[in-house]
DNA sequence: TAAAGTAACTTTGCGTTACAAAGTACTTTT
DNA sequence: AAAAGTACTTTGTAACGCAAAGTTACTTTA
């Protein structure tokens, strides 16, 4: 029981980083304006969990232009891809009690 | 997106109280020493865990003896296993999306 | 009968995290 | 020129997590 729970993921003990993964998997580029109407979330708050996935390796940031707005990006890396599917993987074997 | 995460219990968020309620709600009544020893805390830290669990209403706990020695045993509450579930269906539909 | 062990905590103390709010820098729109 | 937009960073505070040590109330062993 103790090794499965080792192997969830503490960055994904977070609802909140857990929901920027779960929009991230599912979508190319995201913008940092998207992840913060969709998260509900201030803009402190919201670059500081980016943060913490970007210094990971989870995710990478992609800054740019729309027009001659400054906008940012962001898309899941192979290893936060991976590391998610580790995560859900091991809450499904901790809920079913495997 | 945001109501689904909003529908994530946040005494849930953690590994260790996941893995409290996933022993729980497949076990009648579960003693503490079980716990502490399948999830591998030290005392003061699964008795923190727990009485947040109490304290929600999630769990009970039934204090008595085994022979002569001092036994404490807990169990998942109506409230606590319906709240479990809702925190799953939770983690269900944000993982896929929907 | 004194020492050691067991069960289940509570307390202490510290480091980490989460968050809102305010501040910053630059640009664009009005 | 003023207000608003974008994407932060900084600040400050409250909550959380955890190990380690202390506590209570026995029971068992030497």
């Amino acid at each position: 029981m103790k090794d499965i729970i080792l192997r969830l993921n503490k960055l994904f003990e977070s609802r909140i980083r857990l929901g920027i993964m779960s929009i991230l998997v599912v979508n190319d580029w995201v913008d940092f304006k998207y992840l913060k109407e969709t998260l509900d979330l201030t803009d402190g708050n919201l670059a500081s969990h980016l943060h913490s996935l970007e210094k990971n390796n989870y995710i990478h940031v992609r800054k740019g232009f729309i027009g001659r707005k400054p906008n940012t990006s962001f898309s899941v890396t192979d290893v936060g891809r991976k590391e998610f599917k580790l995560h859900l993987n091991a809450l499904e074997r901790l809920i079913k009690n495997i």
